[in-house]
DNA sequence: CGGGGTGTTGAAGCCTGTCAACAATTGTGG
DNA sequence: CCACAATTGTTGACAGGCTTCAACACCCCG
């Protein structure tokens, strides 16, 4: 039902902003087919990315509610996009009290997996809170159909990883090192193979349960055209 | 309209639980009045708070659309406590539109603060971070005007701060004392005085955009009986 | 008055940051 | 197809923020 107003689409090359920081966006966007990233630039030059966009994602739904941008989306992968106008979103909200609701759970399911972001950027010793970023993205994709058991495509650089869990490029790369040489995980180029998915979520403190799978929550458009 | 189903009250004591970690809640949980906390407690001990709760913040709404909690939240204070029936608000949600709307704008709000923990958690100094979290606690207090633009009451020990920003109590005491020799706080007893709120503001790279102070936003109970 | 929680301070060590150099990979143009 | 540049990955040495352990001071409350 959501697919009927988001019929523009476009794509995003790699680098570039979907969005950038303090936009009023004339658009909400949704991540077709690529990844993306929420992130935050610090006065003093860092950056800290606070979410990962997956296929299906939505990048700005809040702009319509709460008011202007207050971080940027980056395409971490060349996205195609789909762009829906606020005021029919406004109007479908009020005409379509159930997806108001839908909209709300995923607004609670972002939240849930903010919190996990906290405690690995608190609590969480660097190679923990890594470990456990690749259980929630292999949990993630699974709901998309675009992981399996074995592993998935991870098209992160290092930097990438490093700016998610707060931890410098140099320490990352230490990070995956000791990841790989613990046998959690094996990387060949950008494809990331969990040898044993248990284990890692156990190494991580890993409990599924906050992603709250659910059939529709975040809407699923992905798979098609 | 929503105090209508929050008839139930009753009073939490400081450092117990308002609602433990797995709990499928029997009551929607709303802050009247005292302090409280999310927090998540970690394999090796380790505790971590993800939000804290003020006068006319909703706990638990999340458990009624999603499932059971990933979280527990305790009482900083003694804190009275209203209850709800997840039916009613079921029940009130699906005929009120507005109301949904309105929580929906609660969750992407939390959300937004999400991010901003994130942030002070990954990449931020802690002293940053201290200064960050009391600028956010500022901005909400005076929202519910429980805060001027001298100072308000602050009733947080330095472990609880330490767990909220991912330091140890042994850091929280020297980073405190830190700001207090900068001059940019000062504290007699439970009260932390603010100097100069602008010059907090720009220490901490805090802009107060992000809170989106709107009339309505999150509920807001305090102030009767 | 005593005891538990809270705040404070010091010393030593580790995790992570910083700086720097170089290797490997990818992309581009001739 | 190769050469070149730019990006990304890798490694080492050193420094610093923060942790850990430990002891002691303070304060509220029974």
């Amino acid at each position: 039902m959501l697919e009927q107003i988001f019929k523009e689409r476009g794509t995003v090359e790699r680098k570039r902003d979907v969005i950038s920081m303090g936009d009023s966006t004339r658009f909400v966007h949704l991540v077709l087919d690529g990844w993306a990233a929420r992130y935050k630039i610090l006065p003093n030059g860092g950056r800290q990315i606070t979410a990962f966009l997956l296929p299906g994602d939505l990048c700005d739904i809040h702009v319509a509610i709460l008011g202007s941008m207050d971080h940027g989306i980056v395409a971490l992968t060349d996205c195609r996009i789909a762009y829906a106008d606020p005021q029919d979103i406004e109007r479908l909200t009020t005409t379509t009290p159930g997806l108001t609701r839908a909209l709300w759970g995923a607004a609670l399911l972002d939240a849930a997996i903010l919190r996990q972001w906290v405690v690995s950027n608190g609590r969480r010793s660097a190679v923990d809170a890594v470990a456990h970023l690749i259980c929630e993205l292999h949990g993630r994709l699974m709901m998309v159909r675009l992981a399996d058991d074995s592993g998935f495509h991870l098209p992160l650089t290092q930097e990438e990883l490093a700016d998610a869990t707060g931890v410098t490029t140099v320490h990352m790369n230490r990070v995956l090192h000791q990841l790989r040489q613990t046998g959690l995980i094996e990387r060949d180029q950008k494809t990331l193979v969990v040898p044993d998915v248990q284990a890692l979520r156990k190494a991580a403190g890993f409990d599924i349960a906050y992603l709250h799978l659910m059939k529709s929550d975040p809407p699923r458009c992905a798979g098609n055209a």
